[in-house]
DNA sequence: CTCAAAGCTGAATTTCATTTTCAACTTCCC
DNA sequence: GGGAAGTTGAAAATGAAATTCAGCTTTGAG
């Protein structure tokens, strides 16, 4: 599934690895969980992709690391790893949940293909401003806001019915 | 669940089921399906509605009138609306599918309420456009989005946490 | 450093919405 | 009217997410 983003950050330093657990680390001590060696090779893991992964695929990549973590516990840290905001779920609208890092990046949005599942990466800063806008008129105490377009790429559109 | 909605129109008037039933045989016709009276039975009690319903819901009220009427005609209907496009799916992200239709509304968005599920319709020219622009500018074509706020809503804010 | 309490782990199980199956029943069309 | 094509709904299957529980590990007090 290939998947085209525009980065902040051309790839992930050691340096970013070493906040990130930092952050996954203070969020834990502040509500009283303990950290292991498990969830620091699932947050390293996590850091390395790319991709808008699910619980499943992110345990397989942790597997090959350490194949003694169980899917369970990955489903929980990225649970965890959401929580403390290094992770975010995003909803792709095919029964699965997804995770992208959030550590360092801009507020973006997604466009996918119906056909590949394939996705891009978009900014915008008219949505973010929407949500203010909107949240206001209305008295909302906004969060966060999802926004996907759903369509056919240019390679789907190509190909035979 | 509280559900404020700025509707265009009042009321489902007897014209506008008659019309909606034609524009679901025509769509039955045309994929070589037969019109059966439960699904203009779920076709009728589900204009009646005007909550973002899911299949359990819609059922329960659909047992109202016809209690032969069973779970799985509901959840087959309901994806035979969306096809024709009378209903359409709204993804609240709690884990259940939830349809409204779709029948003579203009395009809308929601923002919903994490503390109690209720929530409001906006409307949103801008993001319309948006969906148009950002597809031109990747090569897509574009087929639909979905946008939605979270937020705690008035009421929730005032409530003892 | 030691040790018990508090947490964590992961396999297995449960949950729950959704989807499929299938035998009996309708609808459609000639 | 009658038979092919579709429909129905109870029940079973599916599959992702969530929970359980018996060990195991981390933490922090002493």
């Amino acid at each position: 599934m290939l998947q085209k983003r525009i980065d902040d950050q051309p790839s992930i330093s050691r340096e970013m690895v070493r906040e990130a657990q930092a952050i996954l680390h203070q969020h834990l001590k502040r509500v009283g969980l303990k950290q292991t060696a498990q969830r620091d090779t699932i947050l390293r893991t996590f850091l390395e992709t790319r991709d808008h992964l699910s619980t499943d695929e992110l345990h397989r990549l942790v597997h090959k690391q350490d194949a003694g973590i169980g899917y369970t516990t990955v489903y929980r840290t990225l649970k965890l790893l959401a929580e403390c905001g290094l992770a975010s779920e995003v909803a792709f609208h095919d029964g699965i949940a997804r995770y992208e890092h959030q550590y360092n990046r801009r507020s973006h949005h997604h466009m996918v293909c119906t056909g590949c599942g394939s996705s891009v990466e978009f900014f915008s800063r008219e949505v973010d401003l929407l949500e203010q806008e909107i949240g206001r008129r209305h008295n909302y105490a906004t969060t966060r806001h999802t926004f996907q377009i759903y369509g056919v790429c240019e390679d789907c559109r190509k190909k035979p019915a």
